[in-house]
DNA sequence: TAGGAGCCGTGCACCGGGAT
DNA sequence: ATCCCGGTGCACGGCTCCTA
């Protein structure tokens, strides 16, 4: 089993596809059917399942792709502990929407510029999946929301993560233009939360916020353009912080209640700090 | 240093599944 | 039924490593 084994491995898992692997990795094809027949041999278990066209991971390959993972940023992080000019290789940030949206781009520009040899790799999510992906070495680190609220569970596990607070959001439900002011759930008009995924913090927030008072019907949107837009129709209300409001177009002509304030965290496995991790870090504590 | 063995990547042909 | 696309198998050539 070598670097370049996994690679491939690791670029068929993620595609679904030895042909999209392939031309991804500039390889043939069949150099990379043989490569992943190698290692199943090797391995001794079918690492996908061939369903027509179709790879698909089976059990043992979704348990081998975590190890993969693994060794792959384990190696990375190797090559760059190595290099006395700083951090290098590869970088996965996994992040919330609106945090990508609002904060990150400052963050960013400034990690470009100090560290140009790390290749960063930003991936979007809700908290509980950005958590899932992080314990499962598919991130090397996450940016996730912290509500103080009790009775919410994101699934932050402080026995296998740690992390600290970066950035505080001032939690808004977003009311449509004509909606009279509300002073808790009860007084809401529209019985639909427009929010994320599952997953989201926030929506977790929202939805603790109207227990008891309003069973809200969620329509699960992609983006806060669309919750903005559902919200303006006046059928719904929305849930997002401050600083993504305020980059909205036409976000200054919906009203907002304040939810409270949600710590934005950065994590990381317990114990696991690669020069890119602290590189990272200090972009955002130096500011 | 030269020759052989083994490994790896490429190109091509074939097969099967899905779309039209 | 036909065509297209994607996965696989096989032959071949190039490269590396080992040994005499």
């Amino acid at each position: 089993m070598d670097l370049s084994s996994l690679d491939i491995f690791l670029a068929v898992a993620d595609e679904q596809s030895v042909t999209r692997a392939s031309s991804r990795l500039g390889r043939v094809p069949s150099n990379v059917t043989t490569r992943v027949k190698q290692l199943e041999q090797e391995l001794g278990a079918a690492l996908f399942s061939r369903e027509g066209k179709r790879m698909r991971l089976t059990q043992e390959g979704e348990v081998f792709l975590t190890y993969a993972n693994r060794l792959i940023a384990l190696a990375d992080e190797a090559r760059g502990a190595l290099k006395p000019s700083g951090p290098a290789g590869s970088f996965r940030v996994g992040t919330m929407e609106s945090t990508a949206a609002s904060r990150l781009p400052p963050v960013l520009a400034k990690f470009h510029a100090a560290w140009p040899a790390v290749s960063l790799k930003l991936i979007t999510g809700g908290t509980k999946g950005l958590i899932r992906q992080l314990l499962a070495h598919e991130l090397d680190c996450a940016l996730i929301g912290q509500p103080s609220v009790e009775g919410i569970d994101t699934g932050y596990d402080v026995g296998r993560l740690e992390g600290e607070r970066v950035f505080t959001e001032d939690l808004l439900i977003v009311l449509p233009p004509r909606h009279p002011p509300i002073a808790e759930a009860a007084d809401l008009r529209v019985d639909s939360l427009a929010a994320l995924e599952p997953g989201c913090t926030y929506r977790a927030v929202a939805e603790h916020w109207a227990r008891g008072a309003r069973r809200l019907r969620v329509q699960e949107l992609a983006s806060y353009h669309a919750m903005l837009a559902a919200v303006s129709t006046g059928n719904a209300i929305g849930v997002m912080p401050r600083s993504v409001l305020d980059l909205l177009p036409g976000g200054s002509e919906v009203q907002t209640h304040p939810l409270g304030r949600i710590e934005t965290l950065l994590v990381r496995r317990r114990g696991e700090a690669s020069p890119a991790f602290e590189a990272f870090r200090r972009a955002f504590v130096e500011g």
